[in-house]
DNA sequence: ACTTGACATGCGAATATTCGCAAATTAGAG
DNA sequence: CTCTAATTTGCGAATATTCGCATGTCAAGT
């Protein structure tokens, strides 16, 4: 793989590598929702999320529909949530192996 | 979902978004490879390798296996190119509307 | 035109990441 | 024990990210 399509692939990861993206997207599994809407829902301040919002849409991750004076966000690609959802499967399978070798070290002693 | 669990699985994303970490995960593929072995695939000083490897190796994302005074590296969890492979996909999807976005472009002047 | 509500952007200080270089560790050979 | 090769770690300067605050934009109502 050349180095170009490795740092194409480390901005992407880089545009996901932040809990208030992480829960943007979450909160955009169920439709398309507008920038106040996420900002209540997720306690955040409202410029904060619109800067996390630019930095998802420079990735093309999200897309925003414009409407009158409000914009609403969606996905642009529902293969992002099986992404998510991979990387879910990744954590419980670490979560798995951290807890049998806790049960292993509080067996052997 | 909480705020911790999204701390979490920003930190996990964060882990990948490294050029030197992706290609070294590419470079895992097909089997255990040692650290001179992927500094060298990838011309990349080899403490440089090292730091990168260890903060794979911080999220449980890569294994070490210690033989003389070599050290073996893998993935810990195949899932891992699972992951790499949908993120392939959204990468293609995208290109693929970037391409179509340029040909309407050229189409249209 | 003025105001208000919904978003976006600019700025800057605090914080974190990156990466080359030097030094430390560790295992095996002589 | 000494030397060497393989790998890790510490350090520090350059660079990038984060986030609150202030300001800017833009549409709709009055």
């Amino acid at each position: 793989m050349p180095q170009q399509v490795a740092n194409f692939k480390a901005e992407f990861f880089k545009a996901l590598a932040h809990p208030i993206r992480i829960q943007i997207l979450d909160c955009l599994r169920n439709g398309e929702k507008g920038v106040n809407e996420l900002s209540e829902a997720l306690q955040i301040e409202q410029a904060n999320v619109s800067q996390q919002l630019a930095i998802l849409r420079a990735r093309n991750i999200v897309v925003g529909r414009k409407s009158g004076s409000n914009v609403y966000y969606s996905v642009s690609d529902r293969t992002i949530f099986k992404l998510l959802d991979v990387a879910k499967n990744i954590f419980n399978n670490h979560l798995v192996g951290v807890r049998d070798m806790l049960q292993q070290m509080e067996a052997a002693s």
